[in-house]
Formats: structure tokens, sequence, C-alpha cells
DNA sequence: TTGCAAAGCGGACCCAGGGTCCGTATCGTT
DNA sequence: AACGATACGGACCCTGGGTCCGCTTTGCAA
């Protein structure tokens, strides 16, 4: 019962960050290029504001990251097949990692921002805690698999932003190229074929 | 001949601020604790003494990797098999995984800070590029395996320094196990059994 | 030895950028 | 209408990377 319902201003400016800061990560090339001043201005906003509402940079991008991939979280926690929970376990792992890749090259700037924090490696947000559990629990389905921990840390590895920014970026590898490499290498590590392609587009 | 021979003070100085860089970086758990100024006053020497010498702070993270490093880098490029390139290829995509992978945990401060550097990702360093390349060229030698330079790029994400950081630091995974989690893993990307265990202590 | 550039030194200084303070304006409730 | 609570915003603080410049040291040469 702490609950205390904020103020319309004080929601309205916090929609007003979140587009704005939305914007800038998306128009600039790289995050620590757009600072929380222009944020703040670009809202039209105090900067006050900005921390009151978010507490700081990490947590303002958190709440970017986590609106964005809200869909996603959705189709994989109740959705139909391929990424809900009804999913048989190796075709699902397919599909996790997929969709995560293709939520990555969608969200380039911002999920490079978010991992590219500083300090604070990805390892302890709590949004890798889950991609990291949903994986081992479905590689742990999966017979004569062993290692469902680190190899779920290293498929998701994979998967990095930085990485994934280098290639489609520096390296120009087309994204279905990616996809495919993916899912080959996902396939070799569980010891199968490839399936075929198993997610919507982004 | 733009070479221009040191003074003595100006290599003595340098090398107490690699000395001092090291020993900090060492003792301070988290790499960002460690600023500048510090280093320099560990040093007994100016500020403007160790930007001169390094360039920046990258740079100077950077020299220190490289020292590090220089044993190592021997070894593959000229050195006995495994590490060295009379290795058949792939015993040599093992024995160079498990290196780095040593390396790191060995190093683990130091490399957290480098690729941890904030802006610049870690594959813009050329010591990647150089790693990533010789993996590469090991790969594409293995019959019937594709992708080559997307599977170097994974198996050297599954070494990234603050994921071996968050399982020898946070998980509390021992060493050994780390290692035959790798190298398990390296097998079945080349669809192979693991070969027995390939290089020194670290 | 002494002279004298050139190379190097160091700490005061600059500046950007994240984060806070506090007097003022707004909200929404009685 | 009026008043407490809530939020606003821009001036302000502070840390930390990086630079400036007057002074010292070095090393070559006379």
């Amino acid at each position: 019962m702490t609950e205390r319902k904020p103020r319309k201003d004080a929601v309205r400016n916090r929609a007003a960050l979140l587009a704005a800061a939305d914007a800038l990560f998306a128009r600039c090339e790289s995050p620590e290029a757009v600072t929380m001043a222009d944020i703040a201005t670009e809202a039209g906003v105090g900067k006050a504001s900005l921390f009151r509402a978010f507490g700081d940079r990490t947590g303002l991008i958190r709440a970017l990251y986590e609106a964005r991939l809200e869909p996603i979280r959705n189709a994989v926690e109740a959705g139909p097949p391929p990424l809900g929970p009804a999913t048989p376990p190796l075709q699902r792992v397919f599909a996790l990692l997929d969709a995560l890749l293709c939520f990555k090259l969608d969200n380039r700037h911002l999920v490079l921002a978010l991992e590219g924090t500083g300090s604070d490696s990805p390892y302890k947000a709590e949004h890798y805690e889950r991609w990291h559990a949903l994986l081992k629990a479905a590689l742990e389905q999966i017979p004569g698999l062993t290692d469902s921990g680190f190899t779920a840390h290293a498929l998701l590895a994979a998967t990095r932003a930085d990485l994934v920014e280098h290639l489609a970026g520096h390296e120009r590898v087309p994204r279905e190229t990616m996809r495919t490499q993916l899912a080959s290498l996902t396939a070799r590590v569980l010891g199968t074929r490839p399936l075929q392609d198993s997610v919507v587009e982004g």
C-alpha cells in the first residue's frame, strides 16, 4: 500500500522523456554521444525531472529497454509456439536465440547503450538472468546435452550487442546471413541439423 | 629514421607507471575505481607524464595488456605445439581457446579494464583482430566446417572478460570446470570429441 | 667543466557530464 | 478558495580525463 498514484504532469513528463531518449539514441551513432542534459532538453523538461523519474542513466536505459522488449517477453511467457512455453525444447532454443538476435538487430543503438553502460556488467541485469534461465531450462530438456548453464551463456554471448553491431555495422553482414549462421552454430552446439526459420520478422 | 631515442628518466618513468598501474588494477576490485591520478601518484610522477607516455587511458591499458600477452603471443606465433603454427588445426583451436581462457582468468582485472574501456568496442582493437584471424584460419582448415568467421567470433565471445568474470567471480565456477566446459563446447561446435588438455598451467 | 638546446617534468588548470538542491509553480482535494 | 503535497527546473557541485606552461634535467659539445 505504499502505492501513491503519480500526478498527471509527472506521467506526461515521463512519457516525453522516454520518447526523447528513444529518438536521440536512435538518431545518434554512439550511445555516449547523447547526454542526460540532451535528453532533458529534447523532452522540454528540466534535468532534475529526468533523474527523478529514472534514478540515473542506467535506470533510464533499462526502462527504455524493457519497454521495447515487452512484446517479445509476452510472446515468450504466454504466447503461442515457437516462442511460447508450449514449444518443444529443441525448437524453442532456436526460436529464442533468433528472436533475441532480431531484437538486437532492430535496436542496435539502444542495446548497445545498455550493455555498454560502463561499469555494470550485463550479467548483473535481471533481464539477462531471465534469458539465461529460460535458455538453460530449455537446454536441460534436450537429451544428451551437458553443461546447460555454460552452454546458455555461450549461446547468449554469440548475440552480444557489440558483436552484433560489429558484424552488422562494420563487416556489413546481412541480417539473414547472421540469422542463418547463428542457427547453424546453435545446431552444431546442440548436435542437430538446423530447423527451418522459426520466428516472425522484426 | 624518425627514431629518436628517449631519455633515461622517460623510460624509468614509463616503467614505473606500468608497474604502478599493474599493481593498482590488480589490487582494486573494479577497474574504474582506479583513476589516472591514482596511477600517477602511485608511480610518484606527475599526471602529465602519464599522459605523455601513453596518450590516454586506453593507451595505458593496452600497453599493459600487450605486455602481459606477449609470452602467449610468442608461443602462438613461433612456439612449439600445441600453440605454435606447426600444430594440426583441430588441436590448435582447442589450445588457442584454452590459452585465451587461462589468460583471462589470470588477468581478470586487467582484461576487464580493457574490454570495458567504455566506448571503444573490443572488436576494434587489433589484438582481437589477431585472435580472430588466427582462429578463423585454423577453423578453415577443418573439413566440413562452414562459417569460420562467425564461428570464430562466437567461440571468442564465450571467453569474453565479463562473462569469465561473472562465472569465476560471481558464480564461483572453478577454473578447471570452466576449461572443461569451454573445451566441450568447442568440441560440439566442431563436431568432435574433446581432446585431452592441451596447454601449460597459468 | 661549462654551456645550451631539446626533451621531459609536474601540478595547476580546464571542461564535460552525471547527479543534487532548493525556491517556485502546479496539482487535486476539501 | 485555499492549502498541503507533489513535481518542476535551472543553477550548482564534483569527479575524473586530459592539457598548459614555466621550470628542471639530460646529454651532447666545446
